[in-house]
DNA sequence: CTGGGGAAGGGGCCC
DNA sequence: GGGGCCCCTTCCCCA
């Protein structure tokens, strides 16, 4: 017997992704993306790749790639490795500071008699560009998505330093795994599994302490702190214990913690 | 209102 | 690199 659950509301929506939208495995495979691909379907690498993740976004001081930045380096003091140059802060401004590789590429291609045309190289295509703001967009929509070592989500605006990290979360998507019971998508197959169980009423995870079993073994776990005297999770106000964190937020955002 | 159970999401680790 | 598993956490519902 299906619960409530199955239709969850997300009241607190700022605290998660909009899965509204995620409900049917349908939904997110975007016939621009996946057409012709039977369902359901995880991306192909070529749709993870960086290059098609990396949003065309001006990155700001405060939205500077996390990594792999040098941690000597910041935004600020100028940021301008050759291997990992991937800043794609906004430069098309004439008052940009050009870095010292920027600078290098300008010598080295400017023609000794005097030649303007084409002096500005990329140096990771080899493409050349008549103007340094030319030479800038370019990186920043091609070469620099390239090289930085961010994979952004197509869905949402996460990232992940590693591709295996961002296929797992794209799969909180494109929720590959579905219940053929119900019809219900999950995005791992464990997470299908746990589901299934609530479909046979298997119960694998038995209290030691009392007759109860749960098909989850956090649950277990959770239940476990009703055994005990002294809970987990205590209250600095008025060291009341609770068996779950969430149960001491509900205690706290009553009004215990707050300050008078 | 509080505490507990059920279900699920997601990151990290290991093989 | 991918899958499985563990663990923590959150949300919702109900007694």
């Amino acid at each position: 017997m299906p619960r409530s659950f199955l239709v969850k509301k997300h009241i607190n929506s700022s605290k998660k992704p909009n899965y509204s939208e995620l409900e049917s495995p349908t939904v997110f495979i975007s016939p621009y993306l996946y057409k012709g691909l039977p369902l359901p379907v995880i991306p192909q690498p070529e749709i993870l790749s960086s290059v098609a993740y990396n949003p065309i976004t001006v990155w700001t001081t405060s939205s500077f790639p996390l990594s792999p930045l040098p941690s000597d380096l910041s935004p600020i003091s100028g940021y301008h490795s050759s291997l990992s140059d991937t800043s794609s802060k906004d430069h098309s401004g004439s008052e940009s500071p050009r870095s010292d590789e920027d600078d290098r590429m300008l010598t080295k291609l400017t023609d000794p008699h005097g030649v303007e045309a084409e002096q500005f190289q990329c140096s990771l295509c080899n493409k050349s560009y008549s103007t340094y703001s030319g030479l800038l967009k370019h990186k920043q929509l091609h070469c620099d998505a390239q090289t930085r070592k961010s994979f952004s989500c197509k869905y949402c605006e996460k990232e992940y330093v590693s591709l295996g990290a961002l296929k797992m979360h794209i799969r909180t998507h494109t929720l590959p795994c579905v219940c053929k019971i119900c019809g219900k998508a999950f995005s791992r197959p464990w997470l299908l599994q746990g589901h299934i169980r609530t479909h046979t009423g298997e119960k694998p995870f038995s209290c030691p302490h009392c007759s109860r079993a749960f098909a989850d073994r956090s649950n277990l776990r959770a239940h476990l702190q009703t055994h005990s005297d002294v809970k987990k999770y205590q209250c600095k106000n008025c060291s009341k214990t609770f068996s779950r964190m969430s149960l001491l937020h509900k205690h706290e955002e009553s009004g215990c913690c707050v300050v008078h």
